[in-house]
DNA sequence: ATGGTTGCAAACAGTTTGCATCCTG
DNA sequence: CAGGATGCAAACTGTTTGCAACCAT
C-alpha cells in the first residue's frame, strides 16, 4: 500500500472491533452484516466483511452480542438489553426492539401438550410509528 | 394407501411434487430440506434436492407451503393450519405446532410504543413431552 | 410429438478460514 | 520484536438455475 496523506485516528486496545461494538450497541434494533458493515465504512474505509463476521464471532463468544433470525435474514444485537422482543415493520423493513413483552410464560411453565417451557421469542410484524402515520 | 396392482401409485399432472407435499403435510411439524429430502429418498431413490428446492417454492407460490426459519435453519411447512405457533425441543431438536396461542394480539392491536400490530410469531423452547419425561 | 418434470452439475450468495502483512505495545 | 488484528481470496454450505434426458399425455 502506498503511504498515505495523513494517520488515521484509531481506537485504542483493540482495532477495528470497538468500532464494531458500538455500532451495534448504538443501534436503534438488530442490523444486518451488510447494514453493519456499511455503517463501519464510514469510519473504517477499508474495512473488510471478514472482520466483520469474525468480531460477531468474538463478540457472540463473550456473550457481548448475539443472533436474529428474522424472516430468513440474520441480524446482530448486542446483548444486555434483558428480556426483550422485535417489531419488523412491513413498509420499511427496519426491526426494532420492544420493551414489554406479550406473553406471560415463566420458565417452568408447561405448556398444553406437555411442553416444559424453558424460553420464548415473539416478533410481531406491522407498521412501525413512522410508516403507520405516513399512511394508515 | 393406494391400489397395489399394475397402475403406478402416481399423483396426476405432477410427478414427486406429489410425494413432497404429502410428507410435507403428514409431518408432525415444519421440516428442514435435508430433512425432508431424507424421507423422500425412501420412496424415490433417485430424488434430487434441487427437485426438493423446485417443488418447495412452487408450493411457497401457491401458498400450500411456506417457509419457517428458526434458530437460522429453513424449515418449510404445509399452510392451511390456521393461526399456530411452534415449539423447538432443545434436547432431541424436533419442532412441534402448537395448537393454543399464548398472545393476545389481534390485527389492529397498537402495542406500547405506537406499533401498529399485523399479525405475530411465537416459538418456544425448551423440553418437549417425551424428553421431558426421559430426564427431569 | 409436446410440454412439463427431473437429475446433475455449474452458478450463486452468505459465512468461515488460511495466510501474509500490518499494527499496537 | 512479538503477538494479535486485518484484508484478501480461497474454501464451504445452503439454495438456485441451465440444460439435456425423461415421462405422461
Amino acid at each position: 500500500m502506498s503511504a498515505a496523506a495523513s494517520p488515521a485516528p484509531r481506537p485504542k486496545g483493540t482495532r477495528q472491533r470497538g468500532v464494531i461494538s458500538r455500532l451495534l450497541i448504538a443501534a436503534e434494533g438488530p442490523l444486518s452484516v451488510p447494514e453493519l458493515h456499511s455503517r463501519a465504512l464510514t469510519e473504517l474505509p477499508s474495512l473488510g466483511v471478514a472482520t466483520v463476521y469474525r468480531t460477531l464471532k468474538l463478540l457472540q463468544e463473550q456473550g457481548a452480542a448475539h443472533i436474529v433470525t428474522l424472516d430468513g435474514e440474520n441480524l446482530y444485537e448486542a446483548s444486555g438489553r434483558g428480556h426483550h422482543h422485535h417489531f419488523a415493520c412491513r413498509s420499511c423493513g427496519r426491526v426494532f426492539t420492544l420493551s414489554t413483552c406479550p406473553v406471560a410464560l415463566p420458565p417452568g411453565t408447561v405448556y398444553p401438550g406437555g411442553f416444559v417451557v424453558e424460553a420464548h421469542e415473539v416478533t410481531l410484524y406491522g407498521q412501525c410509528p413512522a410508516c403507520a402515520a405516513a399512511q394508515g
